[in-house]
RNA sequence: GCGGAAAUAGCUCAGUUGGUAGAGCAUCAGCUUCCCAAGCUGAGGGUCGCGAGUUCGAAUCUCGUUUUCCGCUCCA
């Protein structure tokens, strides 16, 4: 089987038994949203009570918050989400490709001053010694209609980029005969607008000055939360501030089922540190991080890193940490050294001191930031495509079994009576009754015992416990393994803590 | 956003040149069943993605539209 078929059953079984629906599906479905359904929610839930207990419990330096999705319009403009993520973006219409409509004009402008380059270089060959530059510039005819060009086009363009007028900026591009580097034509579209943030108004009538957006990371959230947290909860640097939450990003495309979604959640740690020892912290967390994944056993071999060469605007490193996904290895979680480039930006534009006073130096200075961000759905379709297995059985039968790590399985156990008379529905049901309180059980007494295990497989249950007739003799149950398949007999005052064992969290975190 | 393909029951699909919407599995109820699904009986569930048009009559033909998948494109 392929790995598109297998990412295609995976989908429908992830829908068929509850895991994730399209959103709105009744509708007929909204692009690029989907729903966690009961199995998908426990999953999803268990997800952050790992990471929450990872980063933030076994880090006595580490605190959580949870801050608004609604956050003052400047923050983005101190970030750079309002400047980087406005693109007048224009298509052609031959040969299909896009464009970002200010890196045509930037690359015509650099054709035009690679022309002049060539003018001076061929007056140099001709004057030798006696060569001008500055003369020769303002009076040769070639150069001088060229800088003409220059001036003109880079002029039109920032008054068009800084009105927002793409009405001008397609004029300017079809003044200047711009063609398409693919096609060769001038058969422009419109220039239109993406801007990555959604907005709303604050407030109940809407006018400019009450538009506000969704955020489209939570990282703003910590930073300017930086100070009223290291203050009151007397944090020392280095410390970290933990959040999980949802962020939203109006994405041209959005696809690959949960990989990229225009709402999505985000388990973010923003770890501040004291200038120059940013690096030292970034390898930190890069390998404390990619434990972290690989104590969920999907496999270490499906884990690597992609150092970034190209870096963001406030970085001075970053890495992914990339997951073998069904359609190839793509990115679950970035760690950055962000510099102090945010704290001051914040301090610049709030005009509040965004310091912190160092004891062991006596030093006052803006915290650098080390910062590490998983996407809290890309890690469930990790879990999910990473634990679905077709397994073919030594009877030659198939089962679908899910393999999730049991301390994030969403049902820990099932409890089955053999056959629903002769009073082992009662038992089980006692039974049941102490267990739900410390784990999320099942009941299921509707077929035979082959299928509910079957049944229990393929949502991801670690552990099924079984009452026969021998049980309201012995006390005893069969309890019964996912992934092996195999039973064991067990007294009724074992299985407490025989599930726990199993089931625990703590046998995850001490992976870390 | 562009190009291609698809959409019929919860799932997988069938449905003849246009003539009353079907199967298997799943679900539910009852029976059966002493440890790895698909034994018996019965039941529920579909305005065939949505909207127009052609026609006496449309799941079927035409147009539009929505959603999904694949490939481009985009992704601090």
């Amino acid at each position: 089987m392929t790995q598109e078929d297998l990412f295609k059953n995976l989908i429908a079984h992830t829908k068929e038994y509850g895991f994730i629906f399209p959103s709105s599906e009744v509708y007929d479905g909204l692009s690029a949203v989907y729903d966690y359904g009961q199995l998908g929610s426990e999953l999803k839930n268990n997800i952050k009570k790992y990471w929450w207990n990872a980063m933030v419990r076994l880090n006595e330096n580490i605190v959580g918050i949870d801050s608004a999705i609604f956050m003052h319009p400047k923050i983005w403009e101190a970030s750079g989400h309002v400047g980087a993520f406005n693109d007048p973006l224009i298509d052609n219409k031959d040969s299909k490709k896009r464009y970002r409509a200010d890196v045509l004009l930037e690359d015509y402008i650099a054709k035009l001053e690679e022309k002049i380059h060539k003018d001076v270089e061929k007056g140099k060959n001709k004057f030798g010694e006696a060569f001008d530059q500055v003369q020769f510039c303002a009076t040769n005819p070639n150069v001088l209609r060229n800088q003409t060009k220059i001036d003109a086009c880079r002029g039109r363009m920032v008054e068009a980029l800084n009105a927002n007028d793409l009405a001008a900026l397609k004029q300017l591009i079809i003044d200047c005969e711009i063609v398409c580097p693919i096609s060769g034509s001038k058969n422009w579209t419109d220039v239109r607008q993406f801007n990555l943030m959604f907005s709303t108004q604050l407030g109940s009538v809407s006018d400019e000055s009450g538009t506000i957006y969704l955020r489209p990371e939570t990282a703003q959230g910590i930073f300017v939360n930086y100070l009223n947290v290291q203050k009151t909860g007397r944090m020392k640097i280095p410390f970290g501030i933990a959040q999980i939450g949802k962020a939203f990003r109006n994405e041209i495309v959005a696809r690959q089922f949960i990989f990229r979604m225009r709402e999505f959640e985000q388990m973010e740690m923003q770890f501040f540190v004291r200038p120059g020892e940013e690096l030292e912290w970034f390898k930190k967390w890069r390998e404390t991080r990619l434990k972290w994944h690989k104590a969920i056993g999907l496999g270490e071999e499906n884990y690597r890193y992609h150092d970034h060469d190209k870096l963001a605007h406030y970085a001075n490193a970053a890495t992914d940490i990339e997951f073998n996904f069904p359609f190839g290895f793509k990115e679950l979680e970035g760690i950055h050294s962000r510099t102090n480039f945010d704290l001051s930006r914040h301090q610049e534009f709030s005009g509040r001191k965004l310091q912190y006073f160092d004891p062991e130096t006596n030093e006052s200075y803006v915290p650098y930031v080390v910062e590490t961000s998983v996407g809290l759905d890309r890690t469930v379709l990790a879990i999910l495509s990473g634990a679905y297995k077709e397994e073919q059985l030594e009877n030659a039968e198939e089962r679908v079994v899910m393999k999730i790590h049991p301390a994030l399985a969403p049902v820990k156990l099932a409890v089955l009576p053999l056959i629903k008379k002769d009073g082992l529905p009662e038992l089980a049901r006692e039974i049941m009754k102490t267990l739900k309180l410390d784990f999320n059980c099942q009941y299921d007494e509707k077929d035979s015992i082959g299928k509910r295990y079957r049944r229990q497989d393929a949502i991801g249950t670690p552990l099924c416990i079984t009452i026969d007739h021998q049980s309201l003799e012995d006390n005893c149950v069969t309890l019964r393994d996912r992934d092996s398949m195999a039973q064991i007999r067990i007294p009724i005052a074992e299985l407490a803590h025989k599930v726990d064992e199993k089931v625990s969290m703590k046998r995850l975190l001490e992976l870390i």
